[in-house]
DNA sequence: CCTGTGCCCTGACAGC
DNA sequence: TGCTGTCAGGGCACAG
């Protein structure tokens, strides 16, 4: 078992439960300090958000929606942070925006690769707009799968990675629901069958689940020693284990690029 | 429309 | 020891 802490989608629905104590605080300020992120921060999210109050923070995908007067888009991408921060904190490297609150506190976006994203919108949904169904939600199940596979000649690990299918199930948990399903990354998928629908669709639920579950404990451990929020660590199966031995037969997990990322998997368990 | 590739960015790590 | 190269990947632009 290795432990890794890039923030998918668990990592984004435990943030999102742990920052639940801003709603209904008014923004006091906004500081931007780096506008070169994945896009660039607006210049003037500061007065957008200056004086309103936050009604709701919700996930969507792997953002955060955080609504105030307008929709506030945050997404980690592959190192970003938000933290709850008293007015004693000093910003350190990478914070690239702080939002003042009425209480005291700071919400504080911190991300060292710049991969993520800040934006306001008038409304999310437009942004999102050629999103598909949340993995969690009854909308994703084997039936909607079985159709999206239709015709296709790309991989089931592509497919199951496209935001236009199904959100929020990146790299990590595609591997990990592929070798709990018991279906080869590598197969077509319009060759995948409703039963196999039937199965990756479960095992993706499940692993999302799971890593949600086991994160808000983490979470809360993480929050006691720091006194601030951050993303956990998850235990898996085949991901990042490449020559280990299988934990189900003891074969070697092999590690393929598939569309430019690194997939694991067990030959001997997956078909 | 469908599919695959490359880019953005910094830090961790391997190899010399 | 310090340098260089490689890799990590979500989302999107772009090419074929």
């Amino acid at each position: 078992m290795i432990r890794v802490d890039m923030p998918e989608l668990p990592e984004v629905q435990t943030v999102v439960d742990g920052i639940q104590e801003v709603v209904g605080l008014k923004i006091l300020g906004v500081h931007t300090h780096c506008l070169k992120l994945r896009q660039p921060i607006q210049t003037d999210l500061s007065d957008r958000l200056e004086g309103s109050v936050i009604q709701m923070v919700f996930r969507r995908a792997k953002y955060i929606v955080v609504k105030t007067n307008c929709d506030v888009l945050i997404h980690l991408g592959m190192t970003g942070k938000l933290l709850i921060k008293d007015h004693t904190y000093q910003r350190v490297k990478h914070d690239h925006m702080e939002i003042h609150l009425s209480n005291g506190k700071k919400l504080v976006y911190h991300d060292p690769r710049r991969f993520g994203m800040v934006s306001w919108h008038s409304n999310y949904q437009d942004y999102l707009a050629h999103y598909g169904v949340e993995p969690l939600s009854d909308a994703f199940s084997s039936d909607y799968l079985y159709q999206h596979c239709r015709d296709r000649r790309t991989t089931i690990k592509a497919l199951i990675m496209d935001q236009r299918c199904v959100v929020g199930v990146g790299n990590i948990y595609a591997c990990e629901a592929l070798f709990l399903a018991g279906i080869s990354p590598l197969k077509q998928a319009k060759v995948i069958n409703k039963n196999e629908c039937l199965k990756l669709v479960a095992m993706i639920k499940k692993v999302l689940n799971q890593a949600i579950s086991e994160g808000g404990t983490t979470l809360k451990d993480y929050r006691t020693a720091n006194n601030s929020l951050g993303y956990f660590q998850q235990s898996l199966n085949v991901y990042g284990l490449e020559g280990k031995g299988c934990q189900a037969c003891g074969s070697s997990i092999q590690n393929v690029k598939i569309t430019g990322r690194s997939t694991f998997y067990c030959e001997h368990c997956q078909s």
